[in-house]
DNA sequence: GTACGGTCTGTTGCATACATGAAACGAGAG
DNA sequence: CTCTCGTTTCATGTATGCAACAGACCGTAC
């Protein structure tokens, strides 16, 4: 193979490749993944695209059925249900945490970001709401300031494939607006230092999106 | 969507001897794990033991250093506050959703464990408590009912290598009779359906415990 | 003694060939 | 038509060879 060795490991190009299309829903749900088809298609060797399954495999983002293949994953209802129960934990913990550590860096980044919600919400810039929305709740993950609880919540929100849910969940009537309310409530009491109540509103607001997103998603399901 | 097939396949009684052999300590902290000794030890040739170590980074249980080698992980002092406050929080959750779930078979397990935890106190058999206590926390876990949250605990307890901290946390002066009578208040909440006040209770036990175990490694600290 | 540079060894990264099992398929019997 | 069972096909599972890179080692110049 005279192929100009691409610099870097071929791996983790497919690794994260792989990942973005299973997350952005560009490989569908149930779907085979045929390594070879895939070592074609990105120019390798079966042998990093094994292993990079193998990797997403642990993600819980495809399921290896031995000698039969490798299909993405498709969550249950119970897989969801289960996966909000652990959302409503981590950022009710991220909450706390970072109520905890004071005025840090994050909670300035906080603020600005509620601001713009709040600019957002008036103008009706569904999109604009929505990316700020991750952001929020990014902001407040990297702000408790624990690797392991960012990793483990990373991982989570990979299987929920979140950033297409939460459009669905926005999409409700009214629900941007409740949303950036609730938003506020929790910046507040993380600014008043008061973990226990931080942790607890932001656990409500958690399980307000999920009814929000199961109302909008209900339909189809 | 479920966790790791149990398939019969060479690699995956690979990954879980070299787990084991992490977990239990067999394997010391900062070793080189070279792909053609393990390749050799096992009788395979050196592909599923490279698949085997690459699961085995995702979990966190050792640091691959590309075209340099594969090490067991070796937990800095952050990691492990990291790892312990997201113990705490697991587990909180668990005996909330247990609490919530009424009268369960896991909760009668529980009733059973704590009696025989009584008794090992009283006859101050320490193995033997060590043993119970590791079971109390697994029923909690169990019994919250959610694989994601099991799964991500195993993840952690490994991680940790729990099993073996529990004997040093427990060589605590008067430690043993402490954490039963927690046990103890942790079951009451839990048959009371307090879910609020479990979750708490089993934070405080969780940060109790994490006391005793560093009191037992560094005394200095 | 120290700094420098080249070589050398050990390790992983990737490609490829072969082994093996699972599921689809189709011919034939009933 | 339907069921059975052997065959065929196609996927993954594993072994192995070669290449490339990191780091140790050693001789040499100063």
């Amino acid at each position: 193979m005279e192929r100009p060795a691409a610099n870097g490991s071929r791996q983790s190009r497919v690794i994260s490749e792989m990942r973005q299309r299973i997350i952005t829903g560009a490989a569908a749900s149930g779907a085979l993944l045929s390594e070879v088809a895939l070592a074609e298609e990105f120019g390798v060797s079966r042998t990093p695209v094994r292993e990079a399954l193998k990797q997403l495999q642990t993600e819980g983002l495809v399921e290896i059925r031995p000698r039969v293949g490798t299909f993405v994953a498709a969550p249950s209802r119970r897989d969801l249900t289960e996966l909000f129960e652990m959302k409503e934990l981590l950022e009710g913990a991220a909450a706390r945490l970072l109520a905890q550590r004071g005025r840090v860096r994050e909670v300035e980044l906080l603020e600005e970001n509620v601001h713009q919600g709040d600019l957002a919400v008036r103008a009706d810039d569904r999109a604009r709401y929505a990316e700020l929305v991750q952001e929020f709740h990014d902001l407040l993950i990297v702000g408790a300031d624990n690797t392991k609880l960012e990793a483990h919540y990373r991982t989570l929100m990979n299987q929920l494939a979140y950033s297409r849910l939460v459009h669905t969940s926005l999409g409700q009537p009214g629900r941007a607006l409740q949303s950036e309310r609730e938003h506020h409530v929790v910046l507040e009491l993380v600014l008043a230092k008061d973990g226990d109540s931080a942790e607890r509103v932001m656990r409500e607001h958690v399980r307000a999106s999920r009814r929000a997103l199961l109302a909008g998603l209900e339909p189809g399901l």
